[in-house]
DNA sequence: AGGCGTATTAGCCTTTAGTCAAAACTCGAC
DNA sequence: GTCGAGTTTTGACTAAAGGCTAATACGCCT
């Protein structure tokens, strides 16, 4: 693992470059990839699969909370998940390692925190800091959705992503560039694995994987 | 103004040495000082009062939400602040510039988006994301959820109650004993309170505010 | 090759959701 | 009392959601 490669997934574009910076002090030969949301992340991880480790951002465009993790963890098992998240709760990060994150890595950390966490992921450690000792989260309703969340195919996982923003099918159909009636047929597959009966039940059990900060839903 | 001088508040390491090195491609020879918390600004301010802009983040240790911006105008007038946050909602920037910054950045922002509003906030304009106009608040301080539903009538409060549990319409209707058409009455009239415009938003806007007790939603 | 799961789309139909205008009902103020 | 603002109620109308069947296409496995 001379040239180990990663993959930075955040919507910030500052962001991304400071982690990059932070990778590259390190690993100077290492082959960093970026992206700023979810659909570029599920399409690069499907053509270039070889990753050691991903640096994933809670709070991006396309995934509410804990979603994006659980797919990917059903989807590609074998890749390393560090979290970089702003959110500080112990309570979360424990949740991250319960939904199969190897690690949690504030935003607030420095660069040789960085280093420090990057490292004992790669070395196939867990991660947390240092104040922090994992614990593992009294498990119920959540766990369940997580399974249904798990077993949603990509494309399914797109459209339960917007879903959960609020989007009209018409809209979500214009986001994934297929017809309204495609976007209708995943739906009604979503929520036969749900087990609901209507969008808004959907809704109400895919928002209990959100991390409760403080976010509007979007605006159109 | 040759040498033009800034000071960076935020508590993310990496975050303030990204912005840095967004605001030295474009003024290299600019005095830019970089503080992690309130205390250490307003130190820093005492001791050198000589400031052409200050970013600041929104969400630091030692001053929750707009604090830390009112109390700085106050003491502080002549010191243009360009918010730098994680929030993206309209509403927020709006808020932060009727407490008197002169302009709002996302954290999402790209490094030339970056100059562009420094650029505009020295030659003392307003800046705002291309997709957001400025509007003043109308609901004086706080329009936030709780708000919202303090707002709500009796009746309407009902209505959304059952709406956050799943509900339909019909199902609505026959516990409160009225017709469908009353239902949707109250349901438009709820919206326009959020300032949403479909059944999912208002949903998810409610159900930020629910406690975690009867997570599983009602079944027909 | 054939089978299997996923993705896409169409057409048709029923149900649900949401807007608008307009009644009817409360309840305190004058 | 009656005036009026706010609440509750309703039907008519338009838009969106959702069920159903069926067809095409792609990749993957044995």
């Amino acid at each position: 693992m001379s040239y180990p490669s990663f993959v930075i997934a955040d919507d910030h574009p500052l962001f991304r470059a400071a982690l990059r910076q932070a990778l590259s002090q390190q690993w100077s030969e290492a082959d960093i990839a970026e992206v700023g949301n979810i659909d570029t992340l599920l399409s690069h991880i499907s053509a270039q699969p070889d990753i050691d480790l991903l640096l994933l951002d809670l709070q991006m465009p396309g995934a509410q909370g804990f979603s994006a993790l659980i797919h990917l963890q059903s989807q590609h098992p074998e890749i390393p998940v560090l979290i970089v998240s702003a959110s500080e709760t112990p309570e979360i990060m424990c949740r991250a390692i319960d939904h199969g994150a190897s690690g949690f890595l504030p935003k607030s950390s420095s660069s040789e925190q960085i280093s420090t966490a990057v490292q004992q992921v790669l070395y196939g450690k867990r991660w947390l800091p240092e104040n922090v000792r994992y614990q593992a989260q009294p498990k119920g309703e959540e766990h369940n959705v997580a399974n249904v969340i798990a077993s949603l195919t990509p494309q399914q996982f797109r459209v339960a992503s917007y879903l959960v923003q609020g989007l009209l099918n018409k809209q979500i159909a214009w986001e994934l560039q297929v017809t309204e009636a495609t976007i209708k047929a995943h739906i009604t597959e979503i929520f036969r694995k749900l087990g609901v009966h209507s969008r808004t039940q959907a809704v109400l059990m895919l928002s209990q994987l959100d991390v409760h900060t403080s976010q509007a839903s979007r605006q159109h």
